[in-house]
DNA sequence: TGCTTTCAATTGAATATTCATTCGGTCGGC
DNA sequence: GCCGACCGAATGAATATTCAATTGAAAGCA
């Protein structure tokens, strides 16, 4: 709660950096320790084990994602604005944040995440679910199940993000919206 | 070369299953042998050490991915077939073989993948793009970057098949369908 | 105010375990 | 008897986790 301990941030800050980098394994307790500024033993005093670490590290870090959604998010705007704007904030953000990007899809797919995690209510994926649904709702968007359309958009996003990431393509202004404009043509009602 | 030596097979296999369940980490060497059935001095006598087993696992992989796209593809077809027929040939292709499809998440996204493999020649890659690029050529698609293209198709039936596996939606063979055509309808130009 | 007590935060060396890798040796065909 | 495939116990390096000891700030007390 209270403003996270300065040192528990440090931590998971250091592990965020460390695990862009090294991966899960390939980033022991002590090299988090050392990046962090604390010993070893710190670590242990905030988090019973590296899974737990970990696992803290994905709620602290998916909050931001949440919290880059409903900043770009204005409800007044009309719905194909909003699309537009949840869009760019989204991939926005994880330009901005590559090592949340990249932690985000090691997390996603490592044993970590198989666990209790996730089973909670999923704020972000309602969010998405909740805005796609309306969308159907208000004849802005076709009758397809509003989770598909959700992970559809979220995908791309990621997916356009990574292209960014491996720096190959330069992508304008332009180009961006062309590619969000590719989802709009296609889940929307013409 | 060769008809790839039984045992040989059968590490990569063993390999690919244990890390699907397991991850990188949590799957030890020891634990390959078992599962494959020889002795951990065996893998040595074919991979020089844990990271090229997992690089030369994912060229394997890979390859059957490749099959897959071009089993499904035909020239002759119009291209607006043939986008639907790679769509769902590939889909069927995760659909059956989750393990790959897991694998492939966590590869990309690890460490591993940083090092040289990539660099040469990607055929996957190159296959989707020359058929993204034809398809602007010959005016069926927005004239948008095709790599664009080709990363916004292979991320859109890669995220249907992680909701697939999920299992928390039913897709039939209409839904498909759908999902296909919003990325077409999106794509093409009209 | 000065003194003691308390206790959570912090340390980092020591522990115990887990694994990748090695290597001396076996086996079967040529 | 030569040789490559194969074995699996032994080695050695990492590294997650523990814990006895230290600190320092707040609280009680006189």
């Amino acid at each position: 709660m209270e403003p996270l301990a300065e040192k528990k941030k440090a931590i998971l800050e250091s592990t965020l950096e460390l695990v862009k980098e090294n991966g899960f394994h390939g980033t022991p307790m002590s090299m988090v320790a050392k990046e962090a500024g604390v010993a070893a033993g710190t670590i242990y005093h905030y988090f019973d084990s590296k899974e737990r670490l970990i696992c803290e590290l994905y709620s602290y870090v998916k909050q931001r994602a949440i919290d880059a959604l409903q900043a770009g998010d204005n409800e007044d705007l009309p719905y194909q604005d909003r699309f537009f704007a949840i869009w760019m904030s989204l991939y926005t953000f994880y330009i901005k944040n590559p090592n949340v990007l990249r932690f985000f899809e090691q997390f996603v797919n490592s044993p970590y995440n198989t666990n209790i995690v996730e089973v909670r209510h999923d704020e972000f994926h309602s969010l998405l679910y909740l805005f796609f649904e309306k969308g159907i709702e208000q004849g802005h968007l076709r009758p397809v199940n509003p989770e598909i359309l959700g992970v559809l958009a979220h995908g791309s996003i990621i997916t356009t993000a990574k292209v960014y990431g491996r720096g190959k393509v330069r992508l304008g202004d332009a180009e961006l919206k062309q590619i969000a404009q590719i989802l709009w043509d296609g889940m929307s009602v013409r």
